[in-house]
RNA sequence: GGGCCCGUGGUGUAGUGGCCCAACAUGCCAGCCUGUCACGCUGGAGAUCGCCGGUUCGAAUCCGGUCGGGCCCGCCA
């Protein structure tokens, strides 16, 4: 590292070089300083290196900091960060901090924990979300509260999920499902604007689809709206068609759906098989394909099942010459959609649908409150379990669990959940009565929830609101597919900050103060 | 918990049983050039092919294990 002092001046009649940005310009240097010698970097700092080994990247983080595409998406999620909280200010909104030292609640995602020095043998929790703290504020009059809250959950790591995020904690009180929305579309819309100006947003205000919408219409609860290509629902047109794979489904209930790949009539086996695995991966048991002839035929290894059927075909899905029906039956109709959803995605990819340019923002909501789990033998909640049921469907939590739908909501874009949200219950009676049915007795809910269903006893508002995750909504707004290119300091899909080396054995004395002790595997 | 892929000089790649005590590019070191700017020229150093074991007359290459990284399924209220 050098400090160079002296005069810039425009370069002699001849020297200077257009292709660069500083090409007409030089110093002339009076005086020449080494600030501190540097070893020879492990990778080029100035220069993009495809290929670069990413864990080489995470070892020399600092190093890699200092490249441009880093250092750009450092500065955009600054301003990203700083275009939210002023567009939430100007709504109303108070940034309060709440503690990362938290109660462990065994509800949902596994806790990081850090053991007590002071109350030997005891435990808090990093919270996965302020979620109960946020509540609170409402009951203490913060009426309109928002944090860009660390959050913390000890599950396996995916390309956009980290153990450690960001996210935009947002709670508002007197507020119905519409008033979180607007709200949230409105702060969205801006902060788009402001940081992304030549980024427009697909449809605004944004569509709203209900959870049964998203999932018929598009198998995803966080649909990519960017691209057609829609399921259409097949089991009415093949309901007398003797094929097993579409006739057992039907029989026990199911779906059949399909997607026509607009031109795709003439995938290789290759290409065909890939999209067989992908649907296999994603639960299907198999994936039909059919390419539609130039005569109306069909072709395909389960094209004779459905010879005289092939017009009743066509019209349900709309599917013309050249190109490929790709079908998925299953007795349970969002297992279908589902993998379906994933093919549509890879058609989306493999055709260029996927237009990074633009925002595809869509409200999906009106989700089930409850999802059976067998294994236990009682119902948990599909998001958050403070979510309040939607008013009509309150009698059904007695009488159909499954069936009620909660005021809750996610925000997708371009194909990823973005957030996600609910109007909370904001009465004890009724949060007992949904942990009820989750399965909790009164002792378990007042030792991991009191403070919460004890604050609901004074007089606690209506309210309701939504967390945004941070990471991946720069993550979107920087075009990359991995929220490690938009964090500094990254851990690695199996935890590990390869630069500060943790996670890390601790001393026996930091052991002994903490009174813990360190199980071998072979004595678990 | 599981599936798949990757690991070769500092870096990125080539090499899929002997022609390899490993090639190319770039970087690094030394010298030359001195209006160059992805400078150029000449020379040089630098790799026990992630690690351990096995198969084989012979292993970077095949097999088993292990470590590290990535993608995915499960998981992620």
């Amino acid at each position: 590292m050098v400090q160079v002092s002296g005069v810039v001046r425009e370069r002699p009649e001849g020297t200077a070089n257009a292709e660069l940005e500083t090409g007409e310009s030089e110093v002339v240097g009076d005086r020449f300083e080494v600030l501190n010698p540097s070893k020879v970097p492990p990778f080029y700092i100035n220069e993009e290196q495809p290929g670069l080994d990413e864990s080489l990247r995470l070892k020399y983080r600092y190093l890699d900091l200092r490249r441009p595409p880093m250092q750009q998406r450092m500065l955009l999620r600054s301003r990203l960060a700083s275009s939210i909280r002023r567009a939430l200010e100007d709504e109303g909104f108070v940034e309060i901090e709440t503690p990362t030292l938290i109660r462990s609640t065994p509800e949902g995602a596994r806790d990081f924990v850090v053991p007590s020095r002071l109350r030997p043998g005891e435990f808090y929790a990093l919270p996965q979300s302020p979620q109960q703290l946020k509540q609170l504020l409402m009951v203490a009059g913060y009426d309109r509260y928002f944090q860009l809250a660390h959050a913390y959950r000890d599950e396996d790591l995916r390309g956009d999920r980290q153990p450690e995020h960001t996210q935009v904690d947002i709670e508002m009180s007197f507020v119905t499902e519409e008033d979180v929305i607007s709200t949230v579309e409105r702060v969205v819309t801006r902060v788009a604007g402001d940081v992304l100006p030549d980024r427009p947003i697909l449809q605004s205000p944004f569509p709203r689809l209900t959870y049964a919408e998203a999932m018929d219409r598009y198998g995803s609860d966080k649909p990519d709206i960017r691209f057609d290509m829609e399921l259409v629902d097949l089991t009415d047109a093949v309901r007398e068609v003797d094929f097993r794979v579409f006739s057992e489904p039907i029989a026990a209930g199911g779906t059949v759906f399909a997607i026509v790949a607009p031109g795709c009539g003439d995938y290789s086996r290759k290409q065909l098989d890939e999209l067989i695995d992908l649907a296999k991966r994603h639960g299907a048991k198999g994936l039909v394909h059919l390419a539609v002839q130039s005569d109306g035929s069909l072709h395909g290894p389960a094209a004779k099942f459905l010879e005289g059927h092939e017009a009743a075909l066509l019209a349900a899905t709309g599917a013309s010459a050249g190109d490929l029906v790709l079908v998925v039956a299953d007795a349970d109709r969002v297992a279908a959609s589902e993998a379906l959803g994933h093919i549509r995605l890879a058609m989306g990819d493999r055709l260029g649908l996927r237009q990074r340019g633009v925002l595809g923002y869509v409200w999906v909501h009106r989700f089930p409150m409850f999802a059976w789990v067998p294994e236990e033998q009682r119902w948990d909640a599909t998001h958050n379990p403070f979510s309040a049921p939607v008013p009509d469907d309150i009698p059904l939590m007695d009488s159909d669990p499954g069936a009620v739908r909660a005021q809750q909501y996610d925000l997708a874009l371009n194909g990823w959940e973005s957030g996600g949200g609910s109007v909370r219950i904001h009465q004890r009676a009724m949060l007992e009565k949904a942990f009820a049915l989750m399965g909790h007795s009164v002792e378990g809910m007042r030792d991991e929830f009191g403070a919460l269903l004890d604050a609901l006893e004074y007089g606690a508002p209506p309210h309701g609101g939504i967390a945004i995750g941070l990471d991946r909504w720069a993550a979107l707004y920087a075009e990359v597919d991995n929220i490690r290119e938009v964090m500094a300091f990254p851990k690695t899909q199996s935890g590990t900050d390869l630069m500060m080396d943790a996670p890390s054995p601790i001393s026996d004395k930091q052991l002994d103060e903490l009174s813990l002790r360190i199980v071998d595997e072979g004595e678990r």
